[in-house]
DNA sequence: ATTGACCTTTGATCCAACTCTAAGGTTTAT
DNA sequence: ATAAACCTTAGAGTTGGATCAAAGGTCAAT
């Protein structure tokens, strides 16, 4: 039984963060001490894992809270359940993607037509863009 | 001198908006009735709009704080100061999107490697590459 | 003069995913 | 027995960009 300094250590996450996945549902100690220490078993390293390889792929807390209820009772659920998560975590990064390639269109095209010399900026290309407006009409949600 | 639902007719943004960037320090009416009402003049109009076009192409509060300082003094700053802000934040844009990139590949492979039929999750390739770990080495930062 | 639309301010709330603090209790090794 | 290193909790703070609420003051038209 590893105390949550141990699980610490194990995995890589800090003990704030542990509590933090407890807190939110994600994990829990198989057992406390009767000061309530938390104590955790293998299995409980192997779920702290498993939390920590779908956050590495993108998937946020909740997709996680989804993927590990499919995980405790996969009997009951299908193999679409578990697609359906993640083509939708793959259409999020897809439409994210194209948002931040219009940005990154934009950002080019103002760079290019400016010389970027030590010329004052009285004429500058860019200065001139963000004044005249209508640079582009794409989407534009909560990047950064 | 219009008044700030004028203004915010006028530029698509919300009087709570406008008056949120005052507080941040990109905008400012030019005049206060004796009770305090903003007027705003055409060139407050064109530094909102300044403000919009900068902000739908990525560029953050702070990013719009410093264009529109060198806005206000094109003869103290040259070029390259502005070419600086905008490189800075293509810079921004790629690296997340090839984070992204990561994912969406990730996310492919699993998608690709399941059936995602109604059989039972009980052997789906998705959960036991959760399982395995060692799926991606790429960063992870702050995506969603 | 009264209605209704507008305006003012400060400060709270939201989102995600942590991260940290304060104030204290426990365990372990010497 | 005492000190170091650990653990507990509730709750606040962080980031960025809004968004809203409360409680009240003002303005234009009737």
């Amino acid at each position: 039984m590893l105390k949550i300094g141990e699980l610490s250590d194990r995995t890589g996450l800090s003990a704030h963060t542990l509590r933090f996945y407890e807190k939110h549902g994600l994990i829990n100690a198989s057992d406390r001490s009767d000061a309530g220490y938390r104590y955790y078993t293998d299995a409980d390293v192997r779920r702290v894992e498993f939390v920590k390889t779908a956050r590495n792929i993108g998937f946020s807390l909740g997709d996680i809270a989804q993927l590990l209820s499919i995980r405790v009772d996969k009997q009951s659920h299908s193999c679409q359940d578990v697609t359906d998560i993640t083509q939708h975590k793959l259409d999020e990064v897809n439409s994210k993607i194209a948002e931040l390639q219009s940005m990154q269109q934009t950002l080019q095209i103002l760079l290019d037509s400016c010389c970027g010399g030590p010329e004052n900026a009285s004429h500058c290309s860019i200065m001139e863009a963000l004044e005249e407006g209508e640079i582009r009409h794409a989407a534009r949600s909560d990047t950064f």
